[in-house]
DNA sequence: CCTACCGATCGGTAGG
DNA sequence: CCTACCGATCGGTAGG
């Protein structure tokens, strides 16, 4: 008998899914019905709930699954042997490619937090908060070392995490360049600014 | 007999749109039912329908006076005679400035457009479109006249429409720096970069 | 995995 | 501006 559900793998479960998160990227999570994702899955509403216990759960799954893969990665970076604005640089260059490469989870984790139950949505609220704390010090880190322009860390942080977002333009729209070219303008972009040193 | 009720002034109207603004960028437009913008403004549902005609009514009013704002300022900034750089850090200004001032509308502009009905929703993502065009284009511009990096313009406009978005995010914490300051640090960031030039 | 169904809630209308 | 109400749809369950 297995009791572990959560660690046993689901093919089936992890369909519904993605499914799910490319439903909830395009709609939204309050105007995608069970019924949408059913069709969509090629079952009835009601078999949904053989592999999922609710709605929230699956937003949930997706919601935590990307916040846990970026505090992993920002720590992982932040112990390395290089410099602040190294750290930064190599953590905004993660946030673009997941978002491209990983579009309709991190989209959905994105937008759709607000409507998760609690206490899953106070839960996720800290983990976001820690994540931007530890942003922010590394900018400070920076600042102090003189690499960074004395500017304000969490506003830094802020300008960083959502310009990253609007990748989701660039991502419905005809791709007129490519993946590599659009990560290596916005580091150019935010690390260099849009003003040319004359 | 008063033919042009959109013109009439209708401060039960403005009141409810106010409402409505505020709780659609709260919860967002689906998940505000009309009976809870019924209760925040101190009436049955059905009350509502007095002074609106629907649901889509009120996230339309809101769109389009947001993008109806933003479309003047950019025309009216082109026509001065000032360096592209100037036009593309004004425009930047106003956006922050909006979203500081204004903030309900402009997130619900911004969030929310996508649950507009046909055929506003294909009107909106137009006037979108037309105004980060001529966005892309003054950049363009400061591009060609030396003053701007080379970088891709269109990415430069989503990059600096997102950053801005993300001063929501400030407007519900606790603000540590005021609005003239957010402003002074943004501008910094996204005009000049974060890295110091040595 | 399906059929059949539940109570709750939705946007909106009729009529006063 | 209200009471009373409509058909549609929601997330989810029972039972097989």
């Amino acid at each position: 008998m297995n009791k572990e559900k959560k660690n046993r793998p689901n093919p089936r479960r992890d369909v519904i899914i993605a499914k799910a998160a490319m439903l909830f990227r395009k709609n939204g999570y309050v105007a995608t019905s069970m019924r949408d994702l059913a069709e969509e899955v090629g079952v009835e509403a009601a078999s949904l709930y053989n592999h999922i216990s609710s709605k929230s759960e699956i937003l949930q799954d997706i919601c935590f699954r990307v916040a846990n893969k970026f505090m992993l990665n920002i720590d992982e970076v932040s112990a390395r042997p290089i410099s602040a604005l190294e750290k930064v640089e190599l953590i905004l260059r993660f946030h673009i490619r997941e978002m491209i490469n990983n579009y309709e989870e991190v989209n959905v984790s994105d937008r759709e937090w607000r409507h998760l139950p609690e206490p899953y949505l106070l839960n996720f609220q800290n983990q976001r908060k820690i994540y931007r704390q530890k942003f922010a010090s590394l900018i400070e880190e920076g600042i102090r070392s003189g690499e960074i322009n004395e500017i304000d860390a969490p506003t830094a942080v802020i300008i960083m995490l959502h310009a990253v977002s609007g990748i989701e333009s660039w991502h419905r729209s005809v791709k007129k360049i490519d993946a590599d070219q659009l990560e290596k303008n916005m580091v150019m972009i935010l690390i260099h600014g849009l003003k040319k040193n004359s």
